[in-house]
DNA sequence: AACGATTGAGTTGTGCACAAGGTAATCGTG
DNA sequence: CACGATTACCTTGTGCACAACTCAATCGTT
């Protein structure tokens, strides 16, 4: 055991090193893009992407919103948004109109269209929330440990 | 109430449509993100990128691997992975050789520059996974759903 | 009214993630 | 050995996510 401190392993001195599955955070990495490639397929056949559907589902739930107001919501930037706000409206799901009394202002409403997408995914998605397995508990939990998570990253990490 | 049905609002006659908050899936998303720049500034100083993170920390772990078995560790496929090792790999932190025995194998492993770098990871990221703010217990908790739902969605979602 | 600061939005560039398609090396079977 | 199938990897194209930068409209102060 004189010169294993160079090995290409993982067998460390004393092992300080954790492995890849015990990170909450790659866990976390995992499971978002597990859930993302479920919801793919059933997107797909409504014609938009995940992120395209949670902002469908935010404007559904609050009406027409700015595009600070739809950051807000999802945390994301402009430079997300404005290109996936673009491409919602060039396929018809959404309106983007700038704000007379202010023209800084760019406010993005459903369309007829959008808001029966955003309906039809209620019954199509058959909430795939639920579909993953977790009791009502455990999705309670889940989401408890995943908001305090948010929340203290938020608070400076 | 004769015609509130096309209402931009949520005010559904049944209200049926969960908000964005009360998702698991959007808990998911945006504690994802956030964690993702959390690790951010404290890879930038490193150098790396969190998913290159990933692959450093899965190699010290497996040692020299296939791209096929890093594909596995790490559930990412050729397109995402290729591109991402050339980096390393450009950034002198990985070796990639096809293998003499079988030329359709590429065996990727840590440099000495990429070795120090996971190793100096590991105390300037002191475990930002712990700096969420969750107890052990919760971070078990955490890691066991995640794992659960990965596991339910990997079984055909 | 003038003008510097702020605000809301857009643009550019980089990297991740995945689908779809392609290629060369190897394997399996006759 | 021939040859079709499989395997491991790569490439292209699309969309998301974010940093850094730009710009016009508005606000605050004088």
């Amino acid at each position: 055991m004189a010169t294993d401190d160079t090995a290409a392993g993982s067998q460390g001195a004393e092992e300080e090193f954790r492995q890849l599955d015990e990170f909450v955070c790659f866990t976390l990495y995992s499971a978002q893009r597990a859930v993302m490639n479920g919801y793919r397929p059933l997107l797909d056949k409504l014609g938009v992407t995940y992120p395209q559907y949670l902002v469908l589902v935010a404007l559904y739930e609050n009406g027409p919103s700015l595009v600070k107001s739809l950051g807000a919501a999802l945390n994301l930037d402009y430079g997300t948004l404005t290109p996936l706000l673009k491409r919602l409206e060039a396929n018809g799901l959404v309106k983007r109109q700038r704000r007379a009394d202010d023209e800084r202002l760019v406010e993005v409403s459903l369309t007829a269209e959008g808001t029966e997408l955003r309906r039809k995914a209620n019954v199509v998605v058959p909430s795939l929330d639920d579909a993953m397995g977790l009791t009502e508990a455990e999705q309670k939990q889940a989401k408890a440990l995943l908001r305090k998570m948010t929340a203290n990253l938020a608070a400076r990490g």
